[in-house]
RNA sequence: GCGGCCGUGGCGGAAUUGGUAGACGCGCAGCGUUGAGGGCGCUGUGGGAGUAAUCCUGUGGAAGUUCAAGUCUUCUCGGCCGCACCA
């Protein structure tokens, strides 16, 4: 059997679909609106499997959406600025524009050929000076609005990127992209204060109903709020309070000694006091610039200051010291140490010599040679003791608090957005120094500041550097010189906002206010979940700062999201335990010992990638789009299989034949609804399917609808001769399943609905709707039990009596057998489903 | 260490949300078609016993709740992911 033409087919379609702009959209208001979006690339060269993957998802609700009624905006764009682009000029004396460009057009040309359904009209790049001059003005917004400061800080460096990175770009103490371990680093550097929204960030999260759990948690846990109390420790110095953040205040009698940070103010006036205080503090802050690694596996160290603070209840005498583990930049910098209870104060007291005083009586045997830090009574601890950890804290804080010696404080591990980057690939931050070195804003007049391109990239890391007619310029507000500044934004700064681009791109505003009220928020967005609290996390906070400079109406970007898993492949090596490409390359010949390794996400460096291209070739956009669908739900992992491309593909050319060889006749019959419209199986089944599969759609269960749409295809394979006689039922049955099928794989179904005789687009014509009358089956099937084991079935009319279902059950041959005797204690029965005799 | 998610045939995965476990597919086996291979078609396929009807057993393990547990509860083992000197 020859194989359905693929390539004509839809390619044919594709140019249909384009030349008659159906996927093109504008606001209408009264239609109902949907925005799906899926994350944009980054133009690398070519698409991969996780791309086609992610497209398909988003073109299968998109269309699902189109056909359900809905006004669906559905964009496509370019996340185009970035390293690679650099990297590539460096190397093949390419300037990254032109890198970037030719990327863009290849992979345009792929996801055309996918046959995705985006507006196309609506295509925006972030390296096109008609996106990013946008965001110079978001900047120049949010420094009005006080949320850009400049600060000089110990900030991580990537030694491959030669650039910053920014605290969530750290994964592992390793750069995000380049993988390179971080150093730290002293630099002045542009920061968004992110930790303005860090309560309304987490606080929100509750409300993001449709989110992952697993991405809420990530988010939660990386704003890390934590609830305490900040306690004033009085100084036998006369100097001010020390304030000391903790969340164990019921561990308060168990305070042997208060640590402060090296770089704590008090720890600094010291310095300047005492010598060996500050040779001390400076040996802290030479480990600043540590390794994350080597930082953690230090030991901790402390000196002690000549003086100490008093117990805020018992008045006693508690030693102060400068200690290496106080970090500055969380809570107040400072902290008291109860040793018995907090492993890190053990480990200091142990060092130095101080008491050991346990104040929670373990609940367990509990040998003190480490921290115990589980629930217990309180003992040692005056008008605590007898109580439990919980009732302890709220005991003492409501003390404190009445007698004005400690207030309750919430803290954020969350810190503030470094989005300087010393690089030449992005937008410029508009910024200009003055003579007097002070730094101001670029004004209105002075954007957009345009990236040159005539750089040279053989100087320096920085070629904005080296640019001399670029850097120096003059200051339109008072027509003085001045010097830009010459770094780069952070690239999330262009992907934390293209989402309300995508409602006006060709906008003169920066966002089109009556356009973005219509679209947003995203109703459904989709992408990896490596993105969980990078992109997603900086999306949320530009929202919010829009929403507050006027900009947006809205707080939350994505309603709904959807974190698709990867796509893996088996992997294989050699004798010599290299990586070798999978059988189905044929590339394996030469090797007579293969070592067969676990399915791992797709990555050239372990050669276990296909080329998207490939399959496309060989077996088409719906084969490809039905595989990624098939074999998995969207968010777990996908392993590629030669196998499983090759089901798809099968499958596609079965259906194709059934239809192809009966549409000469179906195509002419006109359908009469009631002369074939009866209760019949075939009615009921359809039904069904169609009720099931719907749903299967709106719960983006694809895997689940392909086999419900297989299993009732598989009844028309078989009964094809039967269905020949009614050919009214058989083109009801035939169109049904192409148009239900058609959001998966558009080309093939848009071709067989035509070939059946139809004329439209098939995006245009009605959702199938399940007629309730024909979902009533008329016979069931009741399980019938002893003691809850499956023993018999009985097939009954639907809702049939419960009592005569009793009747029924209990004269069964089999279950008189084994009833025998006995008197059946209890009989339990749910209509329709179930009867349980009990002996 | 803390937090989250998940364990179902040889494999990917279903299971009306507590009611016939294994849908759909891959793989495998047998048969048919074919000179052969591929392709296609039919049949079978959780494990064990039996010629068979049938019976026993079965959702990582142990216990519990229930007439009834893959599904709920507790413990336990294993895997994946996130956070971590965070006071």
């Amino acid at each position: 059997m020859e194989n359905y033409d693929f390539r004509k087919i839809e390619e044919n379609w594709q140019n249909e679909w384009e030349s008659k702009k159906i996927f093109k959209v504008e606001p209408e208001k009264n239609k109902k609106k949907y925005y799906v979006l899926e994350m944009f690339p980054y133009p690398s060269g070519k698409l991969h499997m996780g791309h086609v993957r992610n497209y398909t998802l988003g073109d299968v609700i998109a269309r699902f959406k189109y056909s359900n009624g809905f006004n669906v905006l559905h964009p496509m764009g370019w996340d185009s600025f970035g390293l690679p682009a650099e990297n590539a000029a460096r190397e093949n004396k390419v300037h990254p524009k032109d890198w970037t460009l030719k990327n863009i057009n290849t992979m345009k040309t792929q996801l055309k050929k996918m046959g995705f359904s985006y507006d196309w009209d609506r295509e925006l790049s972030t390296s096109d000076d008609n996106y990013y001059k946008h965001e110079q003005k978001i900047f120049l917004e949010f420094y009005k609005k006080g949320l850009v400061y400049k600060k000089s800080s110990y900030v991580n460096w990537d030694p491959i990127e030669k650039c910053v990175l920014a605290n969530e770009q750290v994964i592992d103490g390793k750069g995000w992209r380049s993988g390179a371990i971080v150093e730290k680093k002293l630099m002045s550097q542009w920061f968004l204060k992110i930790t303005k929204y860090a309560k309304d960030l987490e606080k929100s999260l509750k409300d993001l109903k449709f989110w992952p759990e697993q991405v809420k948690t990530m988010q939660r846990n990386w704003i890390g709020e934590s609830k305490g109390l900040k306690i004033k420790f009085s100084l036998d110095n006369k100097e001010k309070d020390v304030e000391v953040f903790t969340t164990r205040p019921d561990t308060l009698f168990g305070a042997s000694f208060i640590a402060l940070s090296s770089e704590h103010p008090i720890a600094k006036t010291y310095a300047n006091k005492n010598k060996e205080i500050k040779n001390f503090i400076k040996k802290c802050q030479s480990n600043l610039n540590l390794q994350e690694e080597e930082f953690e596996k230090l030991e901790k160290l402390g000196i002690k200051l000549p003086f100490s603070a008093l117990h805020p209840i018992t008045k006693k005498k508690i030693p102060v010291y400068v200690a290496n583990f106080i970090i500055m930049e969380y809570g107040s910098g400072a902290v008291f140490g109860c040793p018995a209870h907090d492993q890190r104060d053990f480990d200091f007291a142990v060092k130095y010599n101080l008491p050991i005083k346990q104040v929670i009586k373990p609940t367990e045997n509990f040998k003190l040679d480490k921290a115990y830090t589980g629930d217990g009574k309180l003992i040692n601890s005056e008008f605590l003791n007898g109580l439990n950890i919980k009732k302890a804290q709220e005991k003492i804080s409501k003390f404190l608090i009445k007698s004005k010696k400690a207030k309750t404080e919430i803290i954020y591990r969350l810190k503030d957005w470094s989005i300087s980057r010393q690089r030449y690939w992005g937008c410029p931050i508009p910024i200009m120094y003055l003579k007097n070195g002070e730094s101001v804003p670029a004004t209105e007049d002075d954007l957009p500041i345009i990236l040159p391109e005539d750089v040279d990239f053989s100087k320096s890391q920085n070629p904005l550097k080296d640019h001399s007619d670029w850097k120096y310029t003059k200051y339109s507000k008072t027509g003085e010189d001045a010097i830009r500044e010459t770094e780069t934004f952070d690239t999330f700064f262009e992907s934390s906002w293209y989402f309300a681009r995508f409602c006006s791109p060709k906008s003169k505003d920066i966002i089109e206010k009556k356009e973005a009220e219509y679209w947003l928020p995203v109703d459904q967005y989709i992408g990896g979940i490596e993105h969980a609290i990078l992109h997603l996390l900086y999306s949320r906070f530009f929202t919010r700062a829009l929403y507050d400079c006027g900009l947006l109406s809205i707080k939350e970007p994505f309603e709904n999201l959807l974190t698709q898993g990867m796509v893996c492949h088996k992997t294989y090596k050699n004798k010599k335990g290299e990586w070798i490409k999978p059988p189905e390359s044929g590339e394996q010949k030469n090797e007579n010992k293969i070592i067969i390794g676990k399915s791992e996400k797709m990555s050239k460096s372990k050669k276990n990638v296909v080329d998207p291209d490939l399959i496309l070739n060989k077996y088409g956009a719906d084969t490809a789009r039905l595989f990624m669908l098939s074999d998995s739900p969207p968010e777990k992992d996908l392993e590629w299989t030669d196998t499983g491309i090759k089901g798809s593909f099968k499958y596609l050319n079965k259906l194709w034949d059934l239809i192809k060889r009966n549409s000469k006749d179906l195509s002419k019959v006109k359908i009469n609804k009631n002369d074939f419209l009866k209760n019949n199986k075939y009615i009921s089944d359809l039904n069904k399917m169609i009720h099931d599969v719907t749903s299967d759609y709106e719960n983006f269960r694809f895997n689940r609808a392909i086999a419900r749409i297989r299993e009732f295809t598989n009844l028309l394979f078989n009964k094809e001769e039967e269905l020949r006689k009614n050919n009214q039922l058989f083109k009801h049955l035939i169109e049904n399943i192409i148009k239900i099928f058609s959001p998966m794989i558009p080309h093939i179904t848009e071709e067989m609905w035509h070939v059946m005789g139809n004329n439209d687009f098939i995006i245009k014509s009605k959702w199938p709707v399940a007629d309730k009358k024909f979902l009533k089956v008329e016979k069931i099937v009741v399980a019938i039990q002893i003691n809850g084991k499956l023993k018999e079935t009985l097939e009954l009319p639907f809702n049939t009596d419960i009592s005569e279902i009793q009747k029924k059950a209990l004269s069964l041959p089999k279950i008189i057998k084994i009833i025998g005797n006995n008197k059946p204690k209890k009989i339990i029965i749910v209509k329709n489903r179930v009867a349980n005799i009990v002996i």
